[in-house]
Parts: structure tokens; C-alpha cells; sequence
DNA sequence: AATATATATCGCAAATATACGATAAAGCAT
DNA sequence: ATGCTTTATCGTATATTTGCGATATATATT
């Protein structure tokens, strides 16, 4: 492409559509689910989880953390993650927020 | 890449993320939001408020389709849009399922 | 029939995403 | 100090996404 358009959108649907983006693999949605249920959310556990090789969960993890999805700390030789759920709840209220908002119209469909 | 590991998550992980993928776009929102305010969803409407090209609106519409989030049908010479408020309810209430079932376990997160 | 209008599709270019092995870096144990 | 474990990053290959102009197609209009 030549160049990205995607700044001539609304802040608001630049920042839902980031966030869709961050759950837009199944990998990263499985992370997520994990981290939500482990108390201990090192690396490697999520690594023997999924079926991926473990560079690629540390580039799916790089990129929910990139998202302000999820947060890490380290451990000693270990990476400790979870789930950033101040952002978390901004971005899941924003996204209701939009499916109500376009439900509200519902009655007015056309098709 | 080798070859996509998208097939090894549950169908559920799967969908959502489909799902998430169809609005990972700051265009295929506002999209959405055209649709679902306009009583009258003419392809040309859309490209006039979208900062588009009508061929790159047009792919849009097209994954939006593809998506099962919005229905079209032809209208003599035009071509009319329109959510389709079945599977769009259906997705929005999984992804809400999502955010619930993570946050449930919000007490015990580590970080 | 010729023309105009609206939209989908094709072809192309560039950017991003996905995946993995290999390697580097950082901390721990002996 | 040396080696082991864990994780991040680099390099690379391939697939997908994004975007646009040009073209094809289908329906109106004259």
C-alpha cells in the first residue's frame, strides 16, 4: 500500500480497532485466558500451553504488552506476566460502549 | 511464516478472534457506525464519508461480508449494506462472555 | 444502441503479521 | 568462573493486509 489511512479515523475508533487487533489471534486470545487463571503467569508456562515454539509466545506476548493489554515483570532468569486489567476494563467498557451504541439503531435497518 | 497454527486453538478462541480481526480496522468501524445509523446503507454514501478510495472501501465491505457481520444486496445499479443484527449479537455477546469469564478472576492475579 | 452511473474485481506495490530456529542476555547453581 | 535455565531478540521465509488505479460488469437513462 502506499500509506496508512488509518489516522484520518477518530482517535476513539483508531484505539477500538487497535484493541480488536491485539485479540485478533487465537494465540493471544488463549494468553489472556491463561493469564486470568493462573497466579503464577510465568513465560514458560504458557509456552508448554499453547502449541506454538516459544520465540513466537514471546512475540505474541510483546505485542499484548505493546496493546497495554498485559504487563510484565521479571523474576530472576523468569518473565512474570499479567493481565494490565485497568486497561483491560477501559478497552472492554469502550467496546461495549460500541455495541450498544450500534444496536440502539437496530430498528432502522434497512435490510 | 511455515504454516498458520490458527487450527490448533478451540473454535471458540478461533471465532473470537475472527471476530476481533473484522473490526482490527480503524475503517471497518466507522463502517459499522455508518450502517448502523443510515436508514439507506448505499455503498456510495459510505465512500463518500470514508477518507477512501471506492475500490478500498469496497475490500473493506467485502471482509466486513466475509466476516457474516454485514449483509448486502443489490439494488439495481447500487449495492445496499446493512448489519446483519443476528451474528453481530451473537459475536458481541461472546466477546462480552470473554471479558466476564477474565475479569471473574481478577482477585488473583500476581502482578 | 450508446452513454452514464455504481460497484466489484484484478493487478500491483508496500507494509505487517505469523512462525520458527539460532543466538544473545541475564540470572542462578555448582 | 563455568555451566544451566529462562526469555528476548535477530534473521529469515512466507502469508496476509492495506491501498489504489484500472478495468469489468451490471443496471439505468436517453
Amino acid at each position: 500500500m502506499a500509506i496508512h489511512k488509518k489516522e484520518a479515523f477518530t482517535q476513539t475508533e483508531q484505539d477500538l480497532a487497535n484493541f480488536a487487533k491485539a485479540l485478533s489471534h487465537p494465540a493471544r486470545i488463549a494468553i489472556l485466558k491463561v493469564l486470568a487463571q493462573k497466579n503464577e503467569c510465568i513465560c514458560g508456562e504458557i509456552v508448554e500451553i499453547l502449541p506454538l515454539a516459544q520465540s513466537t509466545v514471546s512475540q505474541h506476548l510483546k505485542e499484548l504488552k505493546n496493546a497495554d493489554l498485559i504487563q510484565g515483570t521479571v523474576d530472576g532468569p523468569r518473565s512474570c506476566y499479567c493481565i494490565n486489567w485497568k486497561a483491560f476494563e477501559k478497552f472492554s467498557t469502550s467496546f461495549n460502549a460500541l455495541f450498544t451504541n450500534l444496536k440502539i439503531q437496530q430498528s432502522k435497518s434497512c435490510c
